[in-house]
DNA sequence: TATTGTTATACTCTATAACTATA
DNA sequence: TATAGTTATAGAGTATAACAATA
């Protein structure tokens, strides 16, 4: 939607790329989230915290908070949320007593491996590339992200 | 991230290709949203609505609604609040009574330009690529979204 | 003094349902 | 009857500020 608003010929093709994939991701990316969000009956930050928390791997709340670009108080809520539905745990960190720990309880572990299951899945554009397309698109990814951090 | 996580000899090409544009995207392309709305004191979902509103063509509210994927009453705020900082206007429409036309302002075609043009900027990553992959890049991304709408 | 997490507050988004005025 | 937009309501996200406990 974005490429073709813009007339092409000014694009350079890293603009048009980018507005591309922007396109692919509107319509597969953020809506998947949310799909996802409401099938397994979490809202999208939920859903994005639990794909954050791997198993037997405790997280910091403030270090969510990072990963989910918002302040730490918002992680209050969610976590509280993901806690009445019994999916994560809230521990204290021996080393500072300030720190609480998130961890998946068994049932967050279920939820989540669905969760990702769902969400790693590639959308049907990608899917119906030609098999040189989309090696092609994994490698020139890798090159682009490599040195990124 | 996503592919990080995910052992990586299991993965098909556009799996990885998939996951590798989602941390490109995650990193970038909401977040880029989110700045550019706090720049222009805007909140994400003004920003997406001005987004749509190409100058000199009025959008009915519901359309508004179907391209944000949001219920209908959603817009009426969203477009309420455009409306007190004059970004936008309602309108009747000629040949339906009922439907409401949204149409930028003079004001409302300045911002949604800076909006643009500071959306459709390719992030880094892929402004780094060398010529060769960011033109391999447009043209797998257009085969992929050739045939999908 | 600085940091972690919480609470309180205010604003926005979102869906649902009920309403109006049209069609 | 069905549709476009509004209103009311409720739950969730978000930022800011103030706070307690700890470092």
């Amino acid at each position: 939607m974005a490429a073709r608003a813009t007339p092409g010929q000014r694009t350079s093709p890293a603009a048009e790329a980018w507005s591309l994939m922007y396109e692919l991701l509107g319509a597969y990316g953020r809506r998947r989230v949310v799909a996802v969000a409401s099938e397994l009956e979490l809202s999208p930050p939920q859903v994005m915290a639990l794909k954050m928390l791997e198993p037997g791997r405790p997280v910091p709340m403030r270090e969510l908070a990072r990963a989910l670009h918002c302040d730490n108080s918002n992680v209050t809520g969610i976590a509280d949320r993901l806690e009445d539905r019994g999916l994560v745990e809230r521990r204290g960190a021996d080393h500072d007593r300030r720190v609480k720990l998130l961890c998946l309880t068994p049932e967050g572990e279920d939820l989540r491996e669905r969760l990702w299951e769902l969400l790693s899945r590639p959308p049907e554009p990608l899917g119906r590339l030609a098999p040189a397309d989309q090696r092609a698109l994994r490698d020139i990814m890798r090159r682009a992200l490599r040195a990124s951090g």
